[in-house]
Formats: C-alpha cells, structure tokens, sequence
DNA sequence: CCTACCGATCGGTAGG
DNA sequence: CCTACCGATCGGTAGG
C-alpha cells in the first residue's frame, strides 16, 4: 500500500469512527487529504472498499490469533489467557480500524455481509471450544457458552472505548486485567 | 402517542435496528406503514426526532432505575444486583429501541449529543458509587471504577445481541446469569 | 490529480 | 393523507 494509500485509509477510519460510515463522504475524506474527491479514485474504487478492506483485514487478524493459540496451548485457562491478549494486541494496535470494523460492518454489501458473519460466528466459535475445554477440565464453571463468549467478547472490545495508546497500560497489561477480571469476577474472595 | 404515531415509531426502530439510522429513509418508513413519505410529517416533525425521542426516553428509564436502587438499597452487592436488574429488565423490554439507543445515539445533532454524553456519564456515575461503596465495605476487589464500570455495560448491553424474548429466560433470570458472571468470574472455585 | 458534471436519492415543504 | 416538487448532496465517471 503506497504512502498515499495508507494516509487516505487512516483519515477515512478517523471521520468513520468520530461521524460514522453513512455520514463520512468521499467529499470530506478528500478535503482532510487535501485533494478533490474525484481524485481518490485514483487510490481506492470504492467507498465501500474502504470498509470491507478494513473489516477483512481485521478479521483475518483475529482469526489467525485464536488459530494459534489453539496451536501452542494446551490447558484451557492458558489458552483463554492467551486468547484474549491476542484480542486485545489486535484491538490496541489498530483502534480506529477496530472501532469502525465493530460498529460500521452492517453497511457492507450482502455478499461481503454474509461472508463477514459467517467469519465471526468462525472466530466465536474458537472461543466456544476453549470454553468447552475448561468446562470438562473442571476449571470453568458450567455455563451456557453462546452466553459466556457474546459477554467475553464485549468486555474484550470495550478496550477500545477508554483505552488511551499513550497512557500508563501496555496492551498487555490491559490484556491481564480483562483476563482476571472475566475469570475471578468482582468479589473479593479473601474476605 | 396516538396508535398511528406508536406504529410509526415502532416500524422505525425496527428498521434502524437491521439497516442503520442513516441508511433508513424516510421513504423506508412510510412505505412499511403503507403511506406516502409526506404524510408521515403529520404524526412526527422530523427523522431526527424519531432518534431523539427514542434516545432520551430510555435515557429517562436508566436513570429512574439507578436513582431507585440507590435509593432503596444499602449493601453495596445488593444495590450492584438491583441495578443490573433494573438495567437488564429496560433493555429487554424495548429490544429495537436499544439496540438503537446503543448503536446510532451518534447521529444526534450537536446540542442533544452534548447532553446525551452527559447523561450517559450520570448514568455511569451511579455504577461507580456502588463500586466505591463495595470497595469500602471489603466486598469487591480494588478496581479502576472507569474500567470495570464499562465492561459491565458492555456486558449488559451485549443482553440485546442474544436474548430471546420468547426464549426460556425471562428478564429477571437473565440479570441474575449477569449478576453472577460479573461477580464471581468464569473459575470453578469447587475445585 | 483536477475540472466539470451526472443520475439518483435524500429530508422536507406547499397546498390541498 | 396525497400529489407534486424543491434544493442539497451523494458516490462516482469522463476526459484530460
């Protein structure tokens, strides 16, 4: 992706996340690159390419995430661990990007809908297998895992409404925090 | 809200829910309530006010529930419940406006963003209190208030996402399930 | 990368 | 509640 490519990406992602991906034209786009609109065309195809590379690119992030984690670990509390910091790696590292994949992906077109869908039901399921993995080690608590994992994956991608990249908390640390917090809960149980 | 007004409100909750406030016309609207986009000027004054009416009436409903809870209970885990509870019971009984409330609350103009920021920051507030108040009393772990009282509602707030209201939980099951995993985590502490 | 422009569609109004 | 319509704006193209 050429310099100019990639400046156009992140200013597009920037209005998408502060206005949404209806109300950021390809007019407002250009005028923060300093260009018509007209002239984007010569970089994207698309408005609608600018989301669905977006989101995809993501996607295949996350996926290759809980695919190794599956790989490497092997006791069902590490893996969970080492799942959610592969989450929350990929969150930080990109949270313009995240914002508009988790809240602008319904304006796909209904191929690219359809195929997104289907990817993220792959992605949760990976989370269901370590879930089930816990559960027969006796580790987890029984529960009903569509539930446990939609509940996960939202505390997951919450970091990205108050998490500051400049701050005090590295990615992984964040990433500690979410994973106590999911496995021991609010109580304190020394007391 | 006269019977026309109410169909009229509902039927645009409804497709604001699967296709976006932006990418909902007004024409969407009338046609799904078999009028002509025109007449619909005669129940509401315009598309804005479908999105600021919804918005601010379940901002009323939160906000009600948490000044109860404060209210009425003393111990700070009892107060957490109650206002899951509340909280949980709101969003279920108004499945499409939430979802709506949750998802496009960005298309307010200016002046109603400002003041619905606030609110949600009230409203935020009201969490952080009975954090505090377990946090003094033993009871819950040392946390960043801001941090956890987020991934709470995010928890809550991902309720829309999966729940049935025709399933076999009912509201008050469902917050109970919340409840729980938010106090006592994913680990079997029997073992 | 720009000028010039198009067809489509939008929220909303006038007048009945 | 409808017909008729408006001004604005949109994503995108032609041609250079």
């Amino acid at each position: 992706m050429s310099p100019r490519k990639l400046e156009i990406f992140q200013t597009a992602l920037s209005l998408m996340k502060s206005k949404g991906y209806a109300n950021t034209t390809m007019r407002d786009i250009a005028s923060a690159v300093n260009m018509e609109a007209a002239s984007l065309y010569n970089h994207i195809t698309s408005k609608e390419d600018l989301l669905a590379i977006t989101c995809f690119d993501l996607a295949n992030q996350f996926e290759k995430g809980i695919l190794e984690v599956n790989d490497i670990y092997f006791d069902a509390k590490e893996k969970l661990r080492m799942a959610i910091e592969a989450h929350t790696q990929i969150l930080t590292a990109n949270l313009d990007a995240s914002y508009v994949f988790l809240h602008e992906w319904r304006h796909l077109s209904a191929d690219k809908l359809n195929e997104f869908k289907q990817r993220r039901d792959n992605y949760e399921n990976g989370f269901i297998e370590i879930l089930k993995l816990g559960e027969n080690e006796g580790v987890f608590n029984e529960v009903d895992e569509k539930f446990v994992v939609i509940t996960i994956l939202s505390t997951l991608n919450a970091t990205i409404e108050w998490y500051k990249p400049n701050g005090s908390l590295s990615p992984k640390q964040v990433a500690q925090k979410l994973s106590d917090f999911i496995l021991n809960g609010l109580l304190n149980t020394k007391n």
